[in-house]
DNA sequence: ATATACCCGACTAATTTAGTCGTAAATAGT
DNA sequence: ACTATTTACGACTAAATTAGTCGGGTATAT
């Protein structure tokens, strides 16, 4: 329980290397895999979300690739999964309203206290962090 | 993502429940389902293996049912997840060997952080804070 | 042109979670 | 002793999520 997803740990793991990379350098999906171990088709989809989100900018064709567009300390980790995995809570009452229990629950507002708590250590952890 | 399973959220529910009660009653698996509306089978496993881990009492028979044993300041978030859905952690690294990018991977170490500061937050709360 | 690399949706496979079922064991009431 | 009630527990199926694959597309450097 409370994991995060392989896609998002992949991903953090290229946006490492990504942030590794000297300035004006790009890594393409291939090196990144081979290098870690990773499904290349993975990995790309990944990549392929956070370059939609204007978190890494990609350069097509030979020579392409991929670079960070910002500054490490600017991505917190809250923007992250939920670029990669959808909004995040511990529990789904929040998002859809398919729980017919709403009246009956008696627990909300404490999860909402946990949940909160949860939510400000990802905002406040930033990929800066995550690279060191 | 990051998400606590139904059986879990079906558990905290209860125990709210069984805090509620008067000196000595207990409540049944059955009135807490129907009450809640949560499967009964599902919830009856939930609160076995509360049982099993002593943070709350079994009376078989009729006029049987729960209460709890412990005092609600005591029974911490950390602990009641890890009673029904084991060993808490965002990655399974922590627990299973299976993982052969140990020595490629870059992550472990800040990850290690984020999981140390979730663990923090369950260790502080009990179920004192979740019945208010 | 061609090879390289990103883009993207649809698909299958694997894993996890949710929920059910059958049976057993204890016990209170009669 | 019998019965109804209630917990105990493992095995099972179903549903949902996650992981990973595939096929075809677009841009671009050489």
């Amino acid at each position: 329980m409370l994991k995060i997803t392989r896609k998002a740990e992949y991903a953090l793991i290229a946006l490492r290397h990504l942030n590794g990379l000297k300035d004006g350098e790009l890594a393409t999906v291939k090196e990144i895999s081979t290098q870690y171990g990773i499904p290349q088709e993975l990995l790309a989809k990944a990549l392929q979300q956070l370059a939609r989100a204007k978190v890494i900018d990609a350069t097509k064709g030979p020579s392409g690739g991929y670079k960070l567009v910002r500054d490490p300390n600017e991505i917190n980790m809250t923007k992250f999964f939920e670029i990669l995995e959808g909004p995040m809570g511990i529990m789904d009452c929040y998002f859809d309203s398919g729980c017919n229990q709403l009246s009956a629950c008696t627990i909300r507002t404490p999860i909402n206290r946990i949940n909160d708590s949860i939510r400000t250590i990802f905002d406040k952890m930033t990929l800066a962090d995550i690279t060191y």
